[in-house]
DNA sequence: TTAGCTTCTGTAATTAATTTTCAGAGTGAA
DNA sequence: TTCACTCTGAAAATTAATTACAGAAGCTAA
Protein backbone atom coordinates (compact mmCIF):
# COMPACT_ATOMS: atom_id res chain seq x y z
CA UNK A 1 0.00 0.00 0.00
CA UNK A 2 1.80 3.43 -1.23
CA UNK A 3 0.00 5.50 1.02
CA UNK A 4 1.79 3.54 4.21
CA UNK A 5 4.50 4.77 2.55
CA UNK A 6 4.04 8.32 2.29
CA UNK A 7 2.79 8.45 5.22
CA UNK A 8 5.00 6.69 7.18
CA UNK A 9 7.74 9.29 5.42
CA UNK A 10 5.65 12.10 7.23
CA UNK A 11 4.10 13.01 4.02
CA UNK A 12 0.37 13.68 3.34
CA UNK A 13 -1.33 11.33 1.17
CA UNK A 14 -2.23 13.26 -2.31
CA UNK A 15 -2.87 12.64 -6.15
CA UNK A 16 0.47 14.35 -7.15
CA UNK A 17 2.34 12.10 -4.85
CA UNK A 18 0.44 8.90 -4.88
CA UNK A 19 0.66 9.05 -9.09
CA UNK A 20 4.54 9.87 -8.86
CA UNK A 21 5.03 7.02 -6.69
CA UNK A 22 3.13 4.84 -8.68
CA UNK A 23 4.84 5.30 -11.84
CA UNK A 24 8.58 5.02 -10.31
CA UNK A 25 7.20 1.51 -9.35
CA UNK A 26 5.73 -0.02 -12.45
CA UNK A 27 8.25 2.26 -14.96
CA UNK A 28 10.21 -0.80 -17.19
CA UNK A 29 13.41 1.06 -16.90
CA UNK A 30 14.38 2.41 -13.40
CA UNK A 31 15.77 5.31 -13.66
CA UNK A 32 13.89 8.66 -14.81
CA UNK A 33 14.10 11.91 -15.44
CA UNK A 34 11.80 14.97 -13.67
CA UNK A 35 10.87 15.20 -17.44
CA UNK A 36 9.80 11.32 -18.02
CA UNK A 37 7.65 11.42 -14.61
CA UNK A 38 6.05 14.04 -16.18
CA UNK A 39 5.66 12.89 -19.19
CA UNK A 40 4.71 9.48 -17.55
CA UNK A 41 1.72 11.41 -16.04
CA UNK A 42 0.71 13.17 -18.54
CA UNK A 43 0.43 10.18 -20.71
CA UNK A 44 -2.08 8.53 -17.29
CA UNK A 45 -4.17 11.32 -18.07
CA UNK A 46 -3.21 13.32 -15.01
CA UNK A 47 -2.52 16.90 -14.95
CA UNK A 48 0.11 17.34 -12.55
CA UNK A 49 2.30 20.54 -13.16
CA UNK A 50 6.33 20.27 -13.70
CA UNK A 51 6.88 22.20 -10.68
CA UNK A 52 4.76 19.83 -8.59
CA UNK A 53 6.64 16.65 -9.84
CA UNK A 54 9.88 18.15 -8.71
CA UNK A 55 8.99 19.07 -5.07
CA UNK A 56 7.54 15.33 -4.88
CA UNK A 57 10.68 13.82 -6.05
CA UNK A 58 12.67 16.07 -3.81
CA UNK A 59 10.31 15.50 -1.14
CA UNK A 60 10.89 11.52 -1.89
CA UNK A 61 14.27 12.14 -1.77
CA UNK A 62 14.60 14.02 1.65
CA UNK A 63 12.52 10.51 3.31
CA UNK A 64 15.06 8.33 1.30
CA UNK A 65 11.85 7.21 -0.95
CA UNK A 66 14.36 8.03 -3.61
CA UNK A 67 17.61 8.38 -4.77
CA UNK A 68 18.94 11.17 -7.38
CA UNK A 69 21.85 10.78 -9.56
CA UNK A 70 23.24 13.73 -11.02
CA UNK A 71 24.13 13.24 -14.76
CA UNK A 72 26.52 14.82 -17.06
CA UNK A 73 24.96 18.19 -18.82
CA UNK A 74 23.32 19.23 -15.38
CA UNK A 75 19.94 17.22 -14.77
CA UNK A 76 19.02 14.80 -12.86
CA UNK A 77 17.54 11.19 -12.55
CA UNK A 78 15.94 9.56 -10.07
CA UNK A 79 15.12 5.72 -9.19
CA UNK A 80 13.53 4.03 -6.51
CA UNK A 81 14.80 3.01 -3.58
CA UNK A 82 14.60 -0.44 -2.71
CA UNK A 83 16.97 -3.36 -3.02
CA UNK A 84 19.84 -3.28 -1.60
CA UNK A 85 22.92 -0.44 -2.33
CA UNK A 86 24.09 -1.03 -6.32
CA UNK A 87 26.46 0.91 -8.76
CA UNK A 88 25.68 1.73 -12.00
CA UNK A 89 27.10 0.78 -16.00
CA UNK A 90 26.04 3.34 -18.20
CA UNK A 91 25.49 3.07 -22.08
CA UNK A 92 26.83 6.04 -23.71
CA UNK A 93 24.91 5.48 -26.98
CA UNK A 94 21.19 4.98 -25.48
CA UNK A 95 22.00 6.13 -22.21
CA UNK A 96 20.29 3.12 -20.81
CA UNK A 97 21.41 2.31 -17.28
CA UNK A 98 22.35 -0.99 -15.66
CA UNK A 99 22.78 -1.55 -11.97
CA UNK A 100 25.81 -4.38 -10.38
CA UNK A 101 26.30 -4.80 -7.32
CA UNK A 102 30.03 -5.82 -6.58
CA UNK A 103 31.45 -6.75 -2.74
CA UNK A 104 35.11 -6.84 -3.74
CA UNK A 105 34.71 -2.91 -4.58
CA UNK A 106 32.78 -1.68 -1.97
CA UNK A 107 35.59 -3.39 0.58
CA UNK A 108 38.23 -2.03 -1.27
CA UNK A 109 36.57 1.40 -1.10
CA UNK A 110 35.86 1.16 3.09
CA UNK A 111 39.78 0.38 2.53
CA UNK A 112 40.68 3.63 0.79
CA UNK A 113 38.67 5.53 2.96
CA UNK A 114 40.26 4.72 5.85
CA UNK A 115 43.42 4.98 4.80
CA UNK A 116 42.59 8.25 3.71
CA UNK A 117 41.07 9.02 7.40
CA UNK A 118 37.83 9.82 6.37
CA UNK A 119 34.57 8.63 7.66
CA UNK A 120 32.75 7.27 4.99
CA UNK A 121 29.36 8.48 4.09
CA UNK A 122 28.62 7.88 0.12
CA UNK A 123 30.09 6.73 -2.43
CA UNK A 124 29.06 6.61 -6.44
CA UNK A 125 30.73 4.73 -9.43
CA UNK A 126 29.49 5.08 -12.70
CA UNK A 127 31.01 2.32 -15.60
CA UNK A 128 30.58 4.16 -18.84
CA UNK A 129 30.53 2.26 -22.22
CA UNK A 130 29.02 1.04 -25.20
CA UNK A 131 26.40 -1.38 -24.67
CA UNK A 132 25.92 -5.19 -26.05
CA UNK A 133 23.05 -3.95 -28.10
CA UNK A 134 24.75 -0.68 -29.44
CA UNK A 135 28.09 -2.71 -30.26
CA UNK A 136 26.63 -3.32 -33.77
CA UNK B 1 56.05 27.16 -21.53
CA UNK B 2 52.26 27.25 -21.07
CA UNK B 3 52.17 29.06 -24.95
CA UNK B 4 53.05 25.45 -26.27
CA UNK B 5 50.67 23.73 -24.50
CA UNK B 6 48.08 26.26 -26.01
CA UNK B 7 49.61 25.84 -29.10
CA UNK B 8 49.95 22.10 -29.70
CA UNK B 9 45.88 21.82 -28.64
CA UNK B 10 45.46 23.98 -31.89
CA UNK B 11 44.53 27.02 -30.08
CA UNK B 12 45.83 30.55 -30.59
CA UNK B 13 47.73 32.06 -27.68
CA UNK B 14 45.54 34.74 -25.78
CA UNK B 15 45.58 36.50 -22.65
CA UNK B 16 42.13 34.68 -21.05
CA UNK B 17 43.78 31.24 -22.09
CA UNK B 18 47.28 31.74 -20.68
CA UNK B 19 46.00 32.99 -17.65
CA UNK B 20 43.39 30.29 -17.21
CA UNK B 21 46.02 27.95 -17.77
CA UNK B 22 48.28 30.04 -14.97
CA UNK B 23 45.39 29.06 -12.52
CA UNK B 24 44.78 25.87 -13.20
CA UNK B 25 48.46 25.04 -12.83
CA UNK B 26 49.10 27.67 -9.57
CA UNK B 27 46.32 26.83 -7.57
CA UNK B 28 46.81 24.86 -4.60
CA UNK B 29 43.34 23.15 -4.53
CA UNK B 30 43.47 21.22 -8.06
CA UNK B 31 39.72 21.30 -8.41
CA UNK B 32 38.01 24.68 -9.39
CA UNK B 33 34.59 25.68 -10.66
CA UNK B 34 34.26 28.19 -13.73
CA UNK B 35 33.30 30.76 -10.41
CA UNK B 36 36.50 29.71 -8.75
CA UNK B 37 38.39 30.13 -12.01
CA UNK B 38 36.45 33.52 -12.79
CA UNK B 39 37.51 35.13 -8.90
CA UNK B 40 40.94 34.12 -8.88
CA UNK B 41 40.91 36.49 -12.24
CA UNK B 42 39.36 38.78 -11.01
CA UNK B 43 42.19 38.94 -7.31
CA UNK B 44 44.79 38.77 -10.49
CA UNK B 45 43.43 42.01 -11.50
CA UNK B 46 42.35 40.71 -14.80
CA UNK B 47 39.25 42.08 -16.07
CA UNK B 48 38.19 38.45 -18.29
CA UNK B 49 34.55 38.03 -19.08
CA UNK B 50 33.07 34.89 -17.09
CA UNK B 51 31.58 33.82 -20.71
CA UNK B 52 34.87 33.91 -21.60
CA UNK B 53 36.26 31.90 -18.52
CA UNK B 54 33.36 28.72 -19.42
CA UNK B 55 34.43 28.93 -23.15
CA UNK B 56 38.09 28.56 -22.41
CA UNK B 57 37.69 26.36 -20.24
CA UNK B 58 35.09 23.61 -22.60
CA UNK B 59 38.18 24.36 -25.37
CA UNK B 60 40.72 23.05 -22.96
CA UNK B 61 38.20 20.25 -22.60
CA UNK B 62 37.48 19.37 -25.54
CA UNK B 63 41.61 19.79 -26.33
CA UNK B 64 42.33 17.28 -23.26
CA UNK B 65 43.75 19.69 -21.17
CA UNK B 66 41.49 19.52 -18.81
CA UNK B 67 38.19 16.94 -17.63
CA UNK B 68 35.13 18.47 -16.29
CA UNK B 69 33.38 16.70 -13.28
CA UNK B 70 29.53 17.35 -12.60
CA UNK B 71 29.09 17.75 -9.55
CA UNK B 72 25.60 17.02 -7.24
CA UNK B 73 24.02 20.14 -7.76
CA UNK B 74 24.52 20.45 -11.09
CA UNK B 75 27.27 22.52 -11.51
CA UNK B 76 31.04 21.23 -12.86
CA UNK B 77 34.39 21.66 -11.81
CA UNK B 78 37.20 21.69 -13.87
CA UNK B 79 40.89 19.68 -13.13
CA UNK B 80 44.05 19.89 -15.00
CA UNK B 81 44.88 16.59 -16.91
CA UNK B 82 48.23 15.63 -15.63
CA UNK B 83 49.57 12.65 -13.89
CA UNK B 84 47.73 9.39 -14.44
CA UNK B 85 43.81 8.41 -13.46
CA UNK B 86 43.02 8.88 -10.41
CA UNK B 87 39.73 9.05 -8.48
CA UNK B 88 37.95 10.73 -6.00
CA UNK B 89 37.61 11.29 -2.18
CA UNK B 90 35.03 14.27 -1.14
CA UNK B 91 34.48 15.60 1.86
CA UNK B 92 30.70 16.53 2.41
CA UNK B 93 31.38 19.02 4.86
CA UNK B 94 34.30 21.65 3.46
CA UNK B 95 33.70 19.45 -0.19
CA UNK B 96 38.08 19.49 -0.17
CA UNK B 97 39.05 16.53 -2.75
CA UNK B 98 41.41 14.25 -2.47
CA UNK B 99 42.56 11.94 -5.16
CA UNK B 100 43.64 8.43 -5.09
CA UNK B 101 44.68 5.79 -7.47
CA UNK B 102 43.86 1.83 -7.11
CA UNK B 103 44.60 -0.87 -8.93
CA UNK B 104 42.48 -3.45 -7.39
CA UNK B 105 38.94 -1.14 -8.33
CA UNK B 106 40.30 -0.29 -11.92
CA UNK B 107 40.87 -3.97 -12.34
CA UNK B 108 37.50 -5.26 -11.12
CA UNK B 109 35.51 -2.40 -13.20
CA UNK B 110 37.06 -3.87 -16.40
CA UNK B 111 35.76 -7.91 -15.12
CA UNK B 112 32.15 -6.25 -14.34
CA UNK B 113 31.74 -4.29 -17.24
CA UNK B 114 33.53 -7.46 -19.43
CA UNK B 115 30.68 -9.50 -18.11
CA UNK B 116 28.14 -7.20 -18.65
CA UNK B 117 28.67 -7.14 -22.04
CA UNK B 118 30.22 -3.24 -21.88
CA UNK B 119 32.81 -1.89 -24.18
CA UNK B 120 34.22 0.49 -21.05
CA UNK B 121 35.51 3.70 -22.28
CA UNK B 122 35.66 5.59 -19.06
CA UNK B 123 34.37 5.41 -15.09
CA UNK B 124 33.50 7.78 -12.16
CA UNK B 125 34.65 6.93 -8.87
CA UNK B 126 33.35 9.33 -5.55
CA UNK B 127 33.65 8.22 -1.91
CA UNK B 128 32.25 10.70 -0.23
CA UNK B 129 32.79 11.04 3.56
CA UNK B 130 34.32 13.40 6.28
CA UNK B 131 37.67 14.16 6.19
CA UNK B 132 39.87 14.12 8.97
CA UNK B 133 40.13 17.91 9.88
CA UNK B 134 36.15 17.82 9.58
CA UNK B 135 35.84 15.02 11.90
CA UNK B 136 36.38 17.07 14.70
C1' DT C 1 56.15 45.18 -40.30
C1' DT C 2 52.11 45.26 -42.24
C1' DA C 3 47.87 43.64 -44.56
C1' DG C 4 44.11 41.03 -43.83
C1' DC C 5 41.74 36.67 -42.94
C1' DT C 6 40.48 34.15 -39.15
C1' DT C 7 39.70 33.27 -34.66
C1' DC C 8 38.88 35.56 -30.16
C1' DT C 9 36.56 38.28 -26.58
C1' DG C 10 33.11 40.99 -23.86
C1' DT C 11 28.47 42.21 -23.18
C1' DA C 12 24.10 40.96 -23.04
C1' DA C 13 20.67 37.93 -24.26
C1' DT C 14 19.38 33.01 -24.18
C1' DT C 15 18.78 28.33 -22.74
C1' DA C 16 17.78 24.51 -19.73
C1' DA C 17 16.99 22.47 -15.42
C1' DT C 18 15.24 23.32 -11.23
C1' DT C 19 13.32 26.10 -7.42
C1' DT C 20 10.41 29.48 -5.37
C1' DT C 21 6.41 32.60 -4.72
C1' DC C 22 1.77 33.22 -3.88
C1' DA C 23 -2.97 32.50 -3.57
C1' DG C 24 -6.31 29.12 -3.60
C1' DA C 25 -7.45 24.02 -2.67
C1' DG C 26 -7.03 19.72 -0.24
C1' DT C 27 -5.82 16.77 3.84
C1' DG C 28 -6.68 14.93 8.18
C1' DA C 29 -6.65 15.58 13.45
C1' DA C 30 -10.00 16.97 16.81
C1' DT D 1 -17.53 19.20 10.02
C1' DT D 2 -14.30 22.46 11.23
C1' DC D 3 -9.95 24.55 10.79
C1' DA D 4 -5.06 24.86 10.85
C1' DC D 5 -1.61 23.48 8.25
C1' DT D 6 0.29 21.54 4.22
C1' DC D 7 -0.05 20.98 -0.72
C1' DT D 8 -0.66 22.32 -5.55
C1' DG D 9 -0.56 24.85 -10.04
C1' DA D 10 0.92 28.68 -12.73
C1' DA D 11 4.12 31.79 -13.45
C1' DA D 12 8.11 34.12 -12.15
C1' DA D 13 12.78 33.60 -10.40
C1' DT D 14 17.22 31.42 -10.01
C1' DT D 15 21.41 29.19 -11.34
C1' DA D 16 24.77 27.30 -14.29
C1' DA D 17 26.16 27.42 -18.68
C1' DT D 18 25.95 28.65 -23.66
C1' DT D 19 25.38 31.65 -27.65
C1' DA D 20 24.92 35.84 -30.77
C1' DC D 21 27.01 39.70 -32.40
C1' DA D 22 30.12 43.32 -33.33
C1' DG D 23 34.45 44.90 -32.36
C1' DA D 24 39.36 43.49 -31.12
C1' DA D 25 43.19 40.72 -31.26
C1' DG D 26 46.41 36.91 -33.19
C1' DC D 27 49.20 35.21 -36.78
C1' DT D 28 50.50 33.75 -41.65
C1' DA D 29 52.36 35.41 -45.61
C1' DA D 30 54.45 39.00 -48.26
Amino acid sequence: MQSQDLRKAGLKVTLPRLKVLEILEKAEQRHLSAEDVYKSLLDMGEEIGLATVYRVLTQFEDAGLVSRLSMDGGHAIFELEDGPHHDHLMCVRCNKIEEFVDEVIEERQKQIAKEKGFEMTDHSLYIYGVCKSCQK
